[in-house]
DNA sequence: CAACATATTAAGTTTTTCTTAAGATGAAAT
DNA sequence: ATTTCATCTTAAGAAAAACTTAATATGTTG
């Protein structure tokens, strides 16, 4: 930017467009007609063509005022939300917190109601995206992600960590026994999700020479569960997820073995907005809920 | 609004936060740091808490600060683009225009080329919605719609009318024979769509007393097109996107008569953009080519 | 054609914004 | 601990901008 913006000018440009008429325009912005007649042409010199056509008692927009009306409005719209919302942060008790759909469904929504208990006062909306919003640049307050922990400009507190536990049907674990083998691992189809192959789980249990091919590859760690809970084999699964459907009963543990994640999950949020007093008890809370969920009830491989 | 928005502070805030100092924030800006220093001042004073914390030789953003930011920013950023864009209006060739998807791959694509060779200079940008566009609000230019004619505020060029066709495979003419009488329709199954019931074609014809039952309703027009094809039955379909299909023999027209829809085509925009080169040129094709489209071939009941 | 409503221009005034120069304040170095 | 440095702040005056008033132009309406 070489040259700084004419603020006063697109304000003046923004309501006579708004009000068709300089009058009412001046009158809306407490100046004037001639303060806002002069406005508007300094615009119109700068750009180098008229904005409005004038008719002596009426005006209407030029093709070029018509374009430039729109970008206009909405810039200056944001900014009067920007201050209206400035003003009224005090008595802001809102808290939006973005996530992935499968951790809010699965793990987050059946502890909500133990939230709301204990913070009655807190607004809290989740909102569940699989884009990863730029929290910097977003009215998002806070994220919970699933990855390495450094999210460069942004602070990061480690909630839990993840397990890779294969699960099957209580039938099928019935029918075929626990997985205790790599040998084991023949008489099943196993079924893989984009980010969590199967191999992630046989290398460290049975040597990076053990390798089993990735066929049937869905496209999400919640599809895989559904897939092994209906009997099409087992499933590598991420605990997180699974949890709640192994607990009651509606799938089982299908090995002896669950292999810990390489990612866990994280708060994240910009480091100003950390310190907000609605963002540290939801992460608190976060965090006593996460050290009361057990890991998978088999032997760990760390 | 009752006081004017403080747009030099503003300003002043988002280059501070935007560089994390008020000293490179005043080069930016091109005034010295003082003057920085006392707009945020004044915004602060003004929202009644401090925006920053002052560090000695360093500051951060405090969390109301960090809340205020990506309006503040995403505000100015509209607004300089409008600037950007308003600056370049001159050699600006685009031409953007919403219609509904339908329209556009069934109409309007096919006769494309030849716009392209006629005007190779106009950068035209086809936008499908099946949501109407807010015109006055929006960047497009213009739009094609359906419908009677009548947008307030806006200027609507008629391009064509439609016709409400029966249509049918050509297996199922051969076996069944021209719709004639009212009787005919008998041994059909019935397609209808949406927002073109059976009736409006019946009745025109064989008088208000004359009506056949709504069942196997699909959701669009184009639907009960492909479902036609495929030997479901009769389709009441709209011409303009039955058409292409008729010519290259997929779809028979199933009966003697069509009848005219209430709805036409119509070429839309806000009234100073009508006025652009590009939108007429626009218009002007559009106009010969929907005169140059013939209705469908047989009785017409206006 | 006169009366009216509206926009524009020019000159002068007010207000805002900015600069300069002299403090503060905290971090890093001695 | 003290100096040094980099940064932000404050206060007063200067510059720039935005605005007002009053006279003028230009279509529209009765």
């Amino acid at each position: 930017m070489s040259t700084r913006l004419p603020l006063t000018a697109l304000r003046a440009f923004e309501a006579v467009a708004s009000h068709m008429s300089f009058a009412t325009a001046a009158a809306a912005l407490y100046v004037s007609p001639a303060a806002v007649s002069q406005q508007v042409r300094a615009l119109e010199a700068t750009l180098g063509y008229p904005l409005f056509e004038r008719l002596g008692s009426s005006i209407r927009l030029t093709a070029q005022g018509a374009q430039l009306l729109p970008r206009v409005k909405r810039g200056f719209d944001e900014l009067r939300r920007a201050m209206e919302e400035a003003a009224h942060s005090h008595d802001a008790t809102q808290l939006t917190v973005s996530m992935l759909a499968s951790f809010l469904q699965r793990w987050l929504l059946p502890r909500l109601p133990g939230f709301h208990r204990a913070h009655p006062d807190i607004d809290l909306r989740l909102s569940a995206s699989n884009l990863v919003v730029d929290l910097a640049g977003s009215d998002f307050h806070a994220a919970i992600r699933f990855g390495g922990g450094r999210w460069p400009g942004l602070t990061a507190t480690h909630l839990f960590d993840d397990w890779l536990v294969p699960v099957c049907s209580p039938e099928q674990l019935e029918r075929l026994g626990p997985i205790r083998s790599f040998a084991d691992l023949r008489g099943w189809t196993l079924l893989h999700s984009d980010t969590e192959p199967w191999n992630d789980w046989v290398r460290p249990l049975f040597g990076k020479r053990c390798q089993v091919p990735a066929r049937s590859v869905l496209d999400d760690s919640a599809a895989v569960a559904i897939a092994a809970e209906r009997g099409h084999g087992a499933g590598l699964a991420r605990w997180s997820l699974a949890a709640a459907d192994v607990y009651n009963g509606r799938l089982a543990c299908a090995a002896e073995w669950a292999v810990r994640h390489r990612r866990s999950y994280h708060l994240v949020a910009v480091p100003a907005k950390t310190r907000l007093p609605a963002v540290r008890a939801f992460g608190d809370w976060l965090l006593t809920e996460a050290t009361a969920f057990p890991p998978p009830p088999v032997k760990l491989r760390r």
